[in-house]
DNA sequence: GCAACTGTCCTAGTGTTGTAGGACAGTAAT
DNA sequence: ATTACTGTCCTACAACACTAGGACAGTTGC
């Protein structure tokens, strides 16, 4: 798990490390169970303070996608997602929306949408399979 | 075009005047060359300041969805993409791979999340539809 | 020219956000 | 018990975001 900061980004670096681990977990960089980096090294590495790390793995936990063990460290969730199907489908659908109009203002047909969102799927699926051929 | 502001959502209203609007257009609420509310009897309206207004209507015309004619008033863009065709695709693919990260955490698997995303294109396109009836 | 409208710029106050450092609490091995 | 890890809470400060009011510039009709 190797992390690309840009400081310089105007996206918080905490939400950039956020992303990056959420992308990891969805295309098997990380797998379940798997321990993340401990805070302070990983602050070291990366130039920031602690509580920057803190902040993202506290995010990450909240959203389900990691658990913490108090005096152990931070695992990725086995089997993430705290809400119930009704509440996923609707955290989903907002973002399925955003990307239709934006879509719409960008003069993308409905049937190029489709085929960007399968191409979409392809990759990521191309890339599970990749890790798991590796492990 | 009625708008509707909840100050209590946390989401800056100028935000919320953005999506509203970028919504409206992509579910032809909206029509090309339509004029837009001017902005001081709008923020009259909406209880808020003419400068929150301005900015909503700023962010929407460097997205290139609306344009604006000095002492005129501000207008939905006929042919609204100030970008390539390159530029354009990848902005909805940062957007199309977010709701995909996001499925994955869900737990949607690549059927279902195909099925939700012809779900709300079949939305939107009953939505345009039923505008133009109107029209 | 004047009045009434359009959007814009400048400045300012307030609140929130992002980042940071010190002190603290739980776990594990020695 | 001590040491060396783990993450957490508290406080603080700087930067930024959001909202707001005054003064200004372009357009239109009288």
């Amino acid at each position: 798990m190797v992390f690309q900061i840009d400081f310089k980004a105007g996206k918080p670096v905490y939400l950039q490390l956020v992303d990056q681990i959420r992308y990891a977990a969805a295309t098997g960089g990380l797998k379940p169970g798997e321990p993340l980096p401990s805070i302070r090294p990983l602050a070291e590495e990366l130039r920031v303070n602690r509580n920057t790390i803190a902040k993202a793995y506290s995010e990450l936990e909240s959203q389900g996608v990691i658990e913490t063990l108090p005096g152990k460290g931070c695992f990725l969730k086995e089997n993430h997602s705290p809400f119930t199907r009704q509440v996923r489908q609707k955290l989903l659908v907002t973002e399925v929306d955003e990307a239709i109009v934006t879509a719409h203002h960008l003069q993308v047909d409905r049937v190029a949408f489709l085929e960007l969102v399968k191409e979409r799927l392809d990759f990521f699926e191309r890339k599970v399979a990749h890790k798991e051929n590796k492990a």
